[in-house]
Formats: C-alpha cells, structure tokens, sequence
RNA sequence: GGGCCUGUAGCUCAGUCAGGUAGAGCGUCGGACUUUUAAUCCGAUGGUCGCGGGUUCGAACCCCGUCAGGCCCGCCA
C-alpha cells in the first residue's frame, strides 16, 4: 500500500469527515522543502477521498506569526518591525527596504510577499487547497473561545509544556501573547486578565489591554497550533520531523488540544529535502531552490512524483542535474506501465505485488489531475533535451518526432515540457553532461581507444562525409555505410565517428547534430583525427 | 543529559507493524535490433541486511547492547 493509503486507511477507522491541514509561516522564500508540507497533505487528502472520506485540505498561513529578525535579504529598516506580525508589516522591495506605498495603497503585506508566488507555484502542481489566513482568523474571533479556555486553565497548560518538553516557563507566562503599544510581540509582560481582555505593560513602559476576542495579540505557538487544530477541526495533519520530536510541539500540541476540549488530529512525520551536496535547505543559507524556479525546470508532475515516491520519513535529496533526467525517465516508463494487467499475475510474491502497488500509487498522487491515468508522452527526457538543443524551432522538433513515429500532434503537456527543457537548457542547472558538443580539435586520448579495427573508418567518414549531400538523412546513411565498405559492422562506424567528433564512445544520434554544423569544419576535424591516428 | 528517525546490491530504495527461500528500479556488463547508438528489447552481474549478543525449529524483521549519520527538547517544513 502506498503511504498515503496507509494514512487514509487509519484516518477511516476514526470517522468518515476529516480535515487535513498544513501550515506554513512566510518568513521568507518559500522552497520546494515546503512544498513536501502541502504535497504530502495533498496526497493524504487525494487518498482519503479514493477511501471513500469526505476529506477536505487547508493550509493554514501562518501571518500571525512575528518577524523574528533581520534576515539576510531584509534591509537594515526592517529592525523596527522585529516581533510585529507578518501579516501586518510591509513587503520588503527589491532592494529589502520596506515597501510602503504598496503597504499604504494596497495593503500589501510582508506575508503577501512570500505568499503570492507560492500560491501559483502550488496551482501549477495541482494543489488547491483552502487556504485560511491566520491572523485575519485572529482579527475575526475564531480564536476566541480556545483562548479564553486557553487563559482560564493556563496553569494545566503550563504544567504539560514543562513536563513535556522538559524546559522551564518564565515565572510571568502566560498563554497569550499581546501586542505592545508599537504592535510588536516581543517583551510584553502579561499584569492581569480578565476575560476578554488581557492587561499588559511593555518595554516602553507603556501599559494597556489586549482585546482576545478582537486578536490584539496572538497564542504562543504551542498553544497556537493545537488551537487551530480546534476550531477548524483538523483530524489529519503532517508536519517536519522538527515538530514530531519527543518533547516538540507535537508532543505538547495533543495534550494541549485536549485541555482545551478537542481531540488531536493524526500525525504523519516528514524528513526534510535538502540540496544535493549541500544539506538542508535555509531561506537565511541562501542555498535554496524555490517552488516557482523548480517548476520552470521540472514539470510539475515530476515534482509531485518525487514526494510520492518517497515515504514520508526518508529523506529526499533535490538536485537540479542529472537526477532530475532520471527522474523524468522514471516518471515516462512508469506512466508506460499497466498496473493492472501485472497485478493480474497470480504468481507474484508479496514482496513483489507491493512493489507493484506502491508504484501503481505513487502515479496516482503523481498525476497532477486527481483521478485521471498518467499517460506517456512517448519522447524521455533525454531524448527531448537532444532534440531542444539541435532543433532551433519548436516546429522542428515536433516534426522530429512525427517522422520518428512518437506523436501525430503534440499534447500541451509536451509544450509545457518543451518550453521548461529549454530554461532548463539555458539555466545555470543543466548538466555538463547532456550538453551537446562537437569537438574542435581532435581528442588524442578518445581516439587512442578506438580498436585498431576501426581506425580507419575515420579516414573513410572524413571521404564519404566530404562527397555527401548536407542533410541528415544522408549523413546518417553515410556514417554505417562507411564501416560497412571497409568490411566492418555499423557499430564500429559509430564508434569511430563519436570518438573522432565527441571524443565520446557513445553519444546522442549524430546525424542531425552535424547536419546543423558547416560540413568543412566537420570534414575537416575528421581529417586532422585521421591524420593524428596515423 | 533525555528522546526520535535513518543504516539492506555500485546508487535510490522496498521488505520490519502481523518472523518463513534477500527484492525492485537505476547503473554496470553482454547480446539483439544488420542506417533512429544518451533509444528500445532480451539476458546476466551484483548484498557477512551497520556491528555484537539474545529469543526462536527459523530473525533484515522481535528483545538487549553498540557504532555511524541526521534531528528534536528556543524559532524553523
């Protein structure tokens, strides 16, 4: 069974309605480690439904949630909203400064900045989740009753986040955070409480009253998380392995939530993703890949097999290069594959029918259309990347492909993937390795493993190629037909020519690469290979 | 200090919950396709299941210990 049904499966022992939540605080760039959040809670969800659940997603944005610091990309102004609210502070601005005719026109916030490119990137993935925005919840009361119960029976709370998470609360705590005479949370201490207000004195000296029922202030936030959970009745959610630690927020969250009447909704434990070589992902690191420079990469439904692939727990390492070939391909024999027919097999193991099951699975969360079949495009990435770098025009390549017998008419979902191969071509990302290149002087050391053999084919390839008309049908006749009058089999014609032009052994199909290069110069690198064999 | 996760073929991982002949994909190697050589198809190769004990007729799986990597007990997906 694949993850996410496993995940359904133990959501449907505890009833037929279920919420799954994810949560994200936009401190700074999103990235695609984020993205592991809301995909897996999609995946649950997509399971949960084919369970036969009435299964609804939210993601929560966590706007409530204070500036902590002046990060990297932050100008040094952003000091001052150090402990204010995300969600109602402005966007920094190209140069990190705070952006404040947008913030005084538009009310664009800090939050909005983060968000709003992430919220297309999750469109493009086919993730639409509900998306409730934390500190309007705030504003709007929902909170309002947790709260209370939260402030009425602090001293339970209190008693499981020090025996939980083992760490001592200050003297002066208290289970709600006001904002401070500047709007900041930081360094407010909590003098009295009487419902629905809670008195304060702040660092500036200043004394006042923090309205619960109007949000003038927030939850801490392991009294924040277990209190969503509450009102909008979450029972499914996935969090980082951060959180899911013994002693972590977790841990304390589904003693919380019973506190404040409420049941805990069921957890499901994620690894990170972190870059290739160099190691978890960080906003302040700057070694981040964002969801929306991934998506102009990868197509989306490759993304989204990544995270299917992968159960929850392992952690998954991104890499923009040769992976990502790989992955693709994967992605195209998989989508070839009939599940059903093999599964039809009464002989299979039950090792290798769960194999089977969880591959048929993980298309199924991979597919960016619930409930439709992924289909193959019949072109592998490999092959499209050959094609995007020879062919100038994307009519070109189509044309390829329809003599090549692929395709009548390219899908969209083959444009799309055309259009993000060829970014990725232009891209810093692109590895060395699928660049197409023809030599310009001979590579001694790859001509010297040339059997003794099939030396002379490169002599008789610069012959043919200089008499032959210049279009690739030609050229590809040539290149056997040369091995073959000297008595030797077409293999030995390639191998000649991709050590001689590519200083390779094996290489993509030649023929319609050199038919875009000057003939004289391919004539002539042969000539100066044969001449240094001799 | 306390706790969690991970360790299985060259690589990525299934299999551990319900103990029963060590599995897949990729890679590698070989063959076929006698002009689509990053393609496709076929075949082969490949593992003291981190290590040491214990329980058992039988352990990758359960128990105890141990090593290594990552993480949590302020904030972080």
């Amino acid at each position: 069974m694949h993850w996410a049904d496993v995940a359904a499966k133990a959501l449907s022992h505890k009833g037929d309605k279920h919420i799954v939540s994810t949560g994200i605080t936009p401190s700074g760039e999103f990235h695609i480690g984020h993205l592991r959040e809301i995909l897996t809670g999609d995946m649950i969800a997509r399971a949960a439904r084919k369970a036969g659940l009435d299964v609804e997603f939210v993601f929560i944005v966590d706007t409530a949630d204070p500036l902590r610091k002046v990060y990297d990309f932050l100008g040094p102004e952003f000091e001052q909203f150090i402990g204010h609210q995300l969600g109602s502070i402005p966007a920094p601005d190209k140069d990190g400064n705070p952006d404040w005719v947008r913030f005084e026109k538009e009310g664009w916030t800090y939050g909005d900045h983060f968000l709003k490119p992430f919220l297309q990137a999750l469109e493009q993935i086919g993730v639409r989740p509900r998306i409730i925005d934390n500190l309007e919840s705030y504003k709007a009361g929902r909170f309002d009753q947790l709260t209370k119960r939260a402030c009425d029976r602090a001293d339970e709370i209190r008693e499981a986040i020090e025996r939980i998470s083992s760490r001592e609360l200050a003297d002066d705590w208290f289970p709600w955070s006001p904002l401070d005479s500047k709007g900041s949370l930081d360094g407010v201490k909590v003098t009295g409480y009487e419902y629905p207000l809670v008195h304060w004195l702040d660092s500036h000296g200043v004394e006042g009253s923090s309205d619960i029922s109007k949000g003038e202030g927030k939850l801490p936030w392991r009294i924040d998380w277990p209190a969503k959970w509450g009102w909008i009745g979450v029972t499914c959610e996935p969090f980082g392995k951060d959180h899911g630690a013994a002693g972590g927020s977790y841990a304390t969250g589904r003693e919380i939530v019973q506190i404040l009447g409420h049941e805990a909704p069921h957890p499901l434990t994620y690894e990170w993703i972190s870059l290739k070589g160099q190691g978890a992902m960080s906003s302040s690191a700057g070694n981040t890949v964002g969801p929306i420079e991934a998506l102009e990469l990868v197509p989306p439904e490759i993304l989204r097999l990544l995270v299917a692939k992968s159960k929850p727990n392992k952690a998954i390492e991104f890499d923009t290069g040769m992976s990502l070939v790989t992955l693709a391909d994967e992605y195209e024999r998989l989508a070839a594959r009939d599940f059903n027919s093999e599964l039809a097999d009464e002989d299979l193991t039950r090792r290798q029918r769960v194999q089977i099951e969880d591959a048929a699975g993980a298309m199924r969360m991979a597919v960016l259309e619930e409930g439709t079949t992924a289909e193959a495009t019949a072109v592998t990435f490999r092959h499209l990347a050959l094609l995007a770098q020879t062919k100038s025009t994307d009519q070109d390549v189509w044309s390829s492909l329809q003599k090549a017998g692929a395709i009548s008419e390219p899908n969209q979902s083959l444009v799309d993937r055309l259009n993000r191969m060829r970014a990725w071509i232009a891209s810093k990302h692109f590895p060395e390795e699928m660049k197409i290149s023809i030599l310009s002087h001979p590579n001694d050391a790859a001509l010297q493993q040339l059997d003794q053999d099939d030396r002379p084919v490169v002599a008789a390839l610069a012959q043919s190629l200089a008499a032959c008309n210049w279009d690739a049908e030609t050229i590809g006749s040539a290149i056997p037909q040369a091995a073959k009058d000297l008595g030797l089999t077409p293999k030995s014609g390639y191998r000649a020519a991709y050590a001689a032009l590519m200083g390779k052994e094996r290489g993509p199909r030649l023929a319609p690469i050199l038919a875009e290069m000057r003939q004289n110069e391919i004539v002539s690198l042969l000539n100066q290979c044969a001449l240094s064999l001799e």
